[in-house]
DNA sequence: GTACAGATTGAG
DNA sequence: TCAATCTGTACT
């Protein structure tokens, strides 16, 4: 099995064939305190700006906090919501292109090497887009972390094979603000898999 | 300067 | 079903 690290050409495609690629097949690595805190990605939203009413660069709007939508593919936008949570996105696309993707839950991996760690680390179960912010340790310090230079956080392809048949399309979550957009089917999540976000 | 709403969550 | 909790944005 071969680990392969997703380099810019990976992210720079249309942001909902990246939302599906992303699913399942991809592993977070983050590095924490010389440990490793793995876990597959099994449900993710697209937001495509400035059209999409429900993305924060709706209308081309750049501010200080949705600037790094904005960024090449595979750079990390990070953002807090009601004041406790943490949003983990990856930008898509070209420079210049408000587009990215959420990622809303992982199942989490134990690795071989450092299992009782990874164990210890982790009692939160990353179901849902706070939560896997917590699970990862991620905070405001990763705003616009580039994932294909970064030493402490990227993604792999770990050579798992998604079918067309297990991906399933939802409309997404807690938008239903966006009028037209809050019924477009742009959140993926992998069939039958437990650590999907209820609701 | 102040007011207010939000890509959520877990407890009741 | 509800409220916790804080930052960016849109006002005065």
């Amino acid at each position: 099995m071969t680990f392969k690290k997703l380099e810019r050409s990976f992210y720079v495609r249309p942001t909902l064939k990246v939302a599906k690629n992303l699913l399942g097949k991809f592993i977070i690595i983050r590095k924490w305190k010389s440990k490793k805190i793995i876990g597959k990605i099994v449900e993710t939203e697209a937001y495509i700006g400035p059209e999409d009413k429900a993305s924060h660069a709706y209308g081309g709007k750049v501010t200080k906090r949705n600037r790094a939508e904005y960024l090449i593919g595979g750079h990390i936008y990070i953002y807090l919501v009601y004041g406790m949570y943490w949003q983990l996105n990856i930008s898509t696309g070209f420079e210049g292109r408000p587009e990215c993707i959420l990622i809303r839950a992982l199942e989490p991996i134990v690795s071989s090497n450092s299992k009782r760690t990874v164990l210890v680390l982790n009692k939160i179960i990353p179901n849902g887009p706070g939560k896997l912010c917590r699970y990862l340790k991620l905070d405001k310090s990763f705003y616009g972390e580039d994932l294909t230079k970064s030493k402490r956080i990227w993604l792999e392809d770990r050579g798992i094979k998604i079918k067309k048949s297990e991906i399933i399309a939802t409309k997404r979550i807690g938008i239903d603000y966006a009028e037209e957009w809050a019924k477009k089917s742009w959140r993926f999540y992998l069939k039958n898999n437990s650590f999907v976000s209820k609701r």
